[in-house]
DNA sequence: CTTTCTGTTAGAAA
DNA sequence: ATTTCTAACAGAAA
């Protein structure tokens, strides 16, 4: 389940090796995984070049080249992962959870794409689904694409002023649309658009006009909350999100929510979490606690 | 066996 | 202009 908080996690954890080595060898087992390029394109482009630290912008990686006006933006969808290793063939573990047998060898049958450094290392990217991309552009285009991505949570300007401002101007769109739209608030996914519209009390289908004042309050300090804690634990494995090193993340233990359809609900204690359709994404709320 | 569902989102269709 | 639906794909669950 990338997103910012998955996001971020593995940006950092590949922000540990990547800008350390010169690009060696790029492997691609599926071309239609890079948009707009041909593989002759895309390895040309890389190999020979390294990259400088890693960035993001909602859940987009941006993967700058060293003195080059270009950049890698790639996006992993639902089921992308990348997965860093110092050696080829090594196998990463994940160990993040005590009970868990999951591991992996990489490259494995879902390893689309490999850059590989001149000092051992390389980086796989593995997609079940395939639904995720790779891309270069130039930095105008990145301005572009950075541009159409709404307010950053955890940056200044998601200021409560903003955030107010936000929800004046889209009186007419339900909470669970609204939060997931990319333009208006860049990051959130359908897993922290139920846990922070649970922990404000507001229910998902609320038309965003009808929102108090207090309750707006409340849908800042959570967004705010639940990704800095959802960041700390380094992300949500819910089927196979895994960071760079292979370890899973742990905010699943603190879902009050997400996948809990038919249980009781941990902060009221007495109403029971539903599931229903919004825009056709599956949304879980507390059928008493969220007004 | 077939059908439905799943973390995303661009683009088509309505 | 805005909202809803579908397509990319693989696999698990029903």
């Amino acid at each position: 389940m990338p997103e910012l908080p998955e996001v971020e996690t593995v940006r950092v954890s590949l922000n540990k090796y990547i800008p350390h080595g010169v690009i060696k060898r790029v492997v691609v087992k599926k071309p239609k995984l890079l948009k707009d390029l041909t593989v002759t394109q895309f390895q040309s482009a890389l190999v020979g070049q390294s990259f400088q630290p890693i960035e993001r912008i909602g859940k987009l990686l941006i993967w700058p080249l060293k003195g080059q006006d270009l950049y890698l933006l790639t996006h992993l969808k639902m089921t992308g992962q990348f997965i860093f290793v110092n050696q080829e063939k090594l196998i990463a573990t994940g160990h993040s959870d005590a009970d868990s047998t999951m591991s992996l060898t990489v490259p494995n049958k879902y390893t689309h794409i490999e850059i590989h450094f001149n000092n051992g290392g390389a980086v796989y990217y593995n997609d079940m689904r395939q639904f995720g991309y790779f891309k270069l552009v130039n930095k105008e285009e990145l301005l572009r694409v950075k541009s159409k991505y709404g307010l950053e949570p955890l940056t200044q300007n998601f200021s409560l002023d903003n955030f107010i401002a936000l929800l004046q101007s889209n009186p007419k769109a339900n909470l669970k649309q609204f939060l997931l739209n990319q333009s208006k608030i860049a990051g959130l996914g359908n897993i922290y658009v139920d846990e922070i519209a649970h922990r404000s009390g507001v229910s998902p289908m609320r038309k965003v006009g009808t929102i108090s004042k207090k309750e707006i309050l409340n849908l800042y300090e959570q967004i705010n909350k639940v990704i800095k804690q959802a960041i700390k634990e380094r992300g949500t494995t819910f089927s196979d999100y895994l960071d760079a090193d292979g370890n899973k993340g742990n905010f699943i233990k603190y879902l009050k929510v997400y996948q809990r359809m038919g249980q009781h609900c941990l902060t009221c204690k007495k109403g029971e979490i539903v599931k229903v359709k919004i825009g056709g994404r599956g949304t879980h709320y507390c059928n008493n606690c969220q007004k």
